[in-house]
DNA sequence: TGCTCTATTTTTAGCAA
DNA sequence: TTTGCTAAAAATAGAGC
């Protein structure tokens, strides 16, 4: 049969075939980042589109971003967290914080950040937070289900 | 030999050996990944911190994450950024910018949104903006290196 | 860390369910 | 979209540069 045959790596035209190659390499590309971690130790962090959209995941997104960015200092986010975590009014909450990251951006210099940098920076300034923000927080998985 | 000799999937001690894997696998990983990109359309994103902590990425995680955004409706920002880009006095620029973020973020519900899902809106809404912000976005390669 | 070499182990293409 | 089967293709451990 053909079985084992040698092919291009070039696009499967073919709907069904491309579909069932995806799901097929898409988990061997996953079990190989999971080996990758196991053996070395290392971070790995996966999202795939598959041809139709659907995202899939592997590794934890939040954590390797969080790893590269330990701390983003002279932060006054903190602050603002805290006040958040100590008063209980459920309106004003979200409000303190909307207004801790509007301060935090007031001091990002947009020109030099750029945009998915300076996100990658809020985020940090939130894991910071975690404890704080931790039933307000979504994981990357989640978000992506 | 003992070339190609059965090995267990678990951590490797000897450092040396360990580097060693983790170089070769990660190539591997990142020509799988790049296979399946070419060979079902699909699109792959992937981070991967060594074991002493240097940052690997494959893939473009901007477009990754722009094509599951398609747009967030009901924005404010975009007019933000026309007008970022109609008038030319560069210390203005940036911070009609900021105003706009900081406008957007009062709009949103952060109870509900999460910091990584925020953020990610927040990208989708730079993103539409792209052409106007091109000069002051990095790639997420870059901003790894 | 990166590449070469080679015996073996893994992954996988094509079919079928 | 996912899984099982199986022969063939590809990845890779270990050792050396």
């Amino acid at each position: 049969m053909g079985t084992g045959k040698k092919i291009e790596i070039k696009q499967i035209i073919k709907e069904a075939s491309r579909m069932v190659t995806f799901s097929k390499r898409r988990k061997g590309l996953f079990k190989k980042a999971s080996q990758l971690e196991s053996m070395t130790g290392a971070r790995v962090a996966i999202v795939v589109f598959s041809p139709t959209g659907k995202p899939y995941t592997c590794g934890d997104v939040n954590a390797a971003i969080g790893t590269h960015f330990p701390r983003f200092h002279g932060s006054e986010i903190g602050s603002c967290g805290s006040q958040y975590h100590e008063n209980g009014a459920s309106g004003s909450r979200s409000f303190s914080l909307k207004n801790g990251l509007c301060d935090w951006l007031e001091k990002i210099d947009v020109e030099e950040c750029g945009n998915l940098s300076e996100m990658l920076l809020l985020k940090e300034q939130l894991e910071g937070n975690r404890d704080k923000l931790a039933e307000h927080t979504e994981s990357f998985e989640a978000l992506f289900m």
